[in-house]
DNA sequence: ATGAAAGCGCTAACAT
DNA sequence: ATGTTAGCGCTTTCAT
């Protein structure tokens, strides 16, 4: 036995709840799951019962008996690909569970499919929330199999088994360019390694935003994958005296911003409109032209999931949905 | 294998194992918890007849029979209050609960008092892990009433019922004059609202710390507790032309370096020496003259903090430990 | 070294 | 509208 000070009250059962309120186990049983009508008399006795005694029901024979754990699973990737924004996502997530009555459990990308075939065994989860899966993501096969609702932040492939939250990247990308040809750019840098990361799923769709609406226009689309350091130096060198050069990037933002701040050359910004990413940036830098509202939008996306998953496992034969969150540019 | 579209195969339970193993169901469970010896032969029956059926044990069953879930609660601060540093912790801590067979689960700030007493009553949690603690927190109480074993992340109050592992803060301080007074600097501004955060105890003893190395010197210290964009420029102003100031922030970090890049007034150093937190800024900056290492730390922090969890769960009669980790300067 | 059997505290089917 | 009762799948005591 641990570190206890004093012997720990042995928790109140619904046993105690019963005797306590005059009424049957179940009776109390049914006033907490509501699966059966109770006269308001019964129920003000219990619930008085309840709160006299501090109650809660145990949640381990609840999961037992009813195969309901009351938790999801929150696949987090590994590492904080977006410059440390994973935790607006993780926080809210969490605090819409419980708003529902459910607890979020954390398992790690690095525990890969055997995690989660091991948290649907056992019998932990009885759902899944997906951050961040590949377009071929090894985990995607036991949750299928699984046989247990799930939602995926960020679409991936498609997965008709699955509800989808996403901001509409193809959307995001459609405006980059729209915005750039307004702002009579002749030539949009995208930075971040776009190139490289065709895999996410988010990325690919981006860029198929931007190739789609840039081909209708005269703009000229170039993927900088080099150091972010250097951007701001490249893109000066490939934009002529008379020309404008817009640069976008769904990360790495921040990189950009400071080297363009320190070398001080495109402050002025005849030669280069600056469209970047990343909400929490804009009120460090008067560099930026154009700002995508994301940061409120991870809030959105992150509640908009925790409902759609809740919608499955209350609805009875709930079927998944897609959901799109339009992007919008930050105003100011 | 079949079984991907129809309704979901019934989990096999330890009875299907000890059937296919030709032992008895309470074998199984010997050979898993290893609480009593078992011959070889049987135990690799038995382990082989898992492996076949991949079988998990019912999580709901052995907690509601042991009352040990195998779940760790982590308490979360509300908002990421490090320039989203957050997630570097949360995930190193799910990773090494993981290495010993525990499971995180997020219990929010936001949830408050009742929210621990939640997770303690109803048996999710046998165990929590606190981070950032006011120094009184309304949290501590129904932590240590429920006589569960807990380790704080960041030092609070002393907490005798519990574990504690953080950054030695107080040396921290004692670091960062030592080295502004190496550095021949007259002045130290601190940044990042030090004055007003007095209720938390990391920033609490660092400032100890300051004050303690700075009366044995003539270095003169500067809390500046406005905003942080203007912070080159106040610094700027008290220093005169001969004099150098040492700036150290424990947050804000991107937010000062940023300005100090904007404006190029500060580039040379001749009159600035940079020493900032984050070293994830280090590839950014040449203005850093000193980086304590504080990234690789947090990790170093989390895993000690598990570990520490976990010692207090297995070793019968543990005594809490208070484990302080030293600050160090990042090379180069 | 192994087996048999008694619950842990709930939910839900089956009573009234 | 309420009560009675049978397990859910484990861990653990008591046998052998």
């Amino acid at each position: 036995m641990g570190s206890s000070r004093g012997p720990r009250a042995k928790a109140p059962t619904s046993q105690d709840v019963a005797r306590l309120a005059g009424v049957s186990q179940s009776t109390v049983s049914y006033v907490l799951t509501g699966s059966r009508p109770i006269s308001a008399s019964t129920r003000e006795r219990v619930e008085d019962a309840i709160a006299k005694l501090g109650y809660h029901p145990n949640s381990g024979a609840r999961t037992l008996r009813s195969r309901r754990s009351g938790v999801i699973g929150l696949m987090v990737p590994e590492a904080d690909s977006d410059d440390g924004v994973l935790m607006v996502f993780i926080g809210a997530i969490a605090r819409e569970a419980r708003r529902h009555g459910y607890d979020i459990l954390l398992v790690t990308a690095q525990e890969g499919a055997a995690g989660i075939r091991r948290v649907v065994r056992t019998g932990v989860c009885e759902a899944l929330i997906l951050m961040e899966l590949d377009r071929f993501d090894e985990r995607v096969a036991p949750v299928i199999d699984s046989g247990l609702p799930f939602v995926t932040l960020g679409k991936p492939e498609e997965f008709p088994q699955g509800s989808v939250v996403d901001l509409d990247f193809e959307m995001l990308g459609r405006m980059v360019v729209e915005r750039a040809v307004e702002e009579e750019c002749d030539r949009l840098l995208l930075f971040g390694g776009p190139g490289r990361k065709r895999t996410r799923n988010d990325v690919s769709r981006f860029l198929t935003g931007i190739e789609d609406a840039a081909a209708e226009t005269e703009l000229e689309v170039v993927l900088d994958s080099g150091a972010l350091a250097e951007v701001p130096e490249r893109a000066l060198r490939l934009t002529p005296r008379s020309q404008r050069t817009a640069l976008f990037g769904l990360n790495g933002v921040r990189q950009v911003l400071f080297a363009m701040a320190a070398t001080g050359a495109l402050v002025d910004g005849t030669r280069m409109l600056i469209a970047l990413s990343g909400e929490d940036l804009a009120d460090i830098s008067p560099l930026l032209a154009a700002v995508p509202q994301l940061d409120s939008r991870r809030t959105e996306i992150s509640e908009l999931a925790v409902r759609e998953m809740v919608r499955l496992l209350r609805t009875d034969g709930a079927t998944p949905r897609i959901t799109l969150v339009e992007p919008r540019w930050l105003e100011g």
